[in-house]
DNA sequence: GACTCTATTATTAGCTA
DNA sequence: GTAGCTAATAATAGAGT
């Protein structure tokens, strides 16, 4: 691609390969979407990044793509029927306990808790982490305040110019 | 792209549509592995030309990710799929996903997102939390750096001791 | 994480065959 | 429907912010 070229094998250094993977998904949903216009197809994307976050497209509806694709495999494959139903409760099953378990693991370690498995460079990832939720958590805190004082700013300024009407109404009469 | 910049638009030209079809496929295709590879993620891509013909790609198994999927959007946005809804509610599947649900958005507000949702009192728990998380973080750090410094001293000490022995012992030959 | 910049590589539109 | 070719545009690695 550029100012190198890169070979296609997992990329090692964790920031660089997120920042690889946030700026190639786009480019390739773009891709996708300019397919789906260009020629006309139905096309559907499903990316799942290692942490689990889910990004998808569908030139129609996921589902409907899906079925379709269902529907095809079905009739080359002659998958059965009633055990799909079995497979598709194991593997859930499967996936949802494994990501709990990363899920739990990671809060437990945003809280503090089991630091000792994590190497250096995991410790300085999860630190700049939790600056970044912090910081951000500060400053939703504090513009939250701040429109809290300015409704109230505005809220006295309109009694008081109401206070005034009313007094002058009362010095007329 | 080429000789021409083309408009993103559904090409009139059925033969032309169909050699672009062709060639950006490939080329879709292509991007969707490099970004398995290099990532690490799992992705899934279903096309059906205008024709009706099904070109598919998964990282892993289509099953698999399609599952994945049925999940996520679950717990994201409250799916209904009636059939799977139904056996959810029934089993431990119920309590897992939404627990899946619930570590999920914890996560992320943890990391500084979703953070609108909450009000004054759980930003300040978020706050707290965050920053005994990071206080925690942090003197692990510190801790395993003076660890390393206290090693490489007496490292240090020992080799500048044998240092001195080797020195001696040449002396006195 | 997101954005910018930019040198470089990758993709591809319009052809021809 | 395929397979080159090539000029031109698009994407992006690596860097900084």
């Amino acid at each position: 691609m550029t100012r190198q070229k890169i070979e296609i094998k997992k990329i090692d250094n964790p920031t660089a390969r997120q920042v690889t993977f946030s700026k190639r998904r786009r480019g390739l949903f773009k891709k996708a979407q300019e397919l789906s216009t260009l020629c006309d197809a139905e096309v559907a994307l499903i990316v799942f990044s290692t942490t689990g976050r889910l990004f998808d497209y569908s030139s129609s509806s996921m589902k409907q793509v899906i079925d379709r694709h269902n529907l095809h495999s079905q009739n080359l494959h002659k998958f059965d029927q009633p055990s799909l139903q079995l497979q598709l409760e194991s593997s859930t099953y499967a996936i949802l306990s494994k990501e709990m378990a990363d899920r739990t693991r990671e809060l437990r370690q945003m809280k503090g808790e089991e630091l000792q498995e994590l190497n250096m460079e995991e410790l300085m990832r999860l630190e700049k982490s939790l600056e970044g939720g912090l910081s951000r958590v500060v400053q939703t805190k504090g513009e939250r305040l701040l429109n809290e004082i300015d409704a109230l700013r505005r809220k006295e300024a309109q009694l008081t110019e109401e206070n005034l009407r009313l007094k002058q109404h009362f010095i007329w009469r």
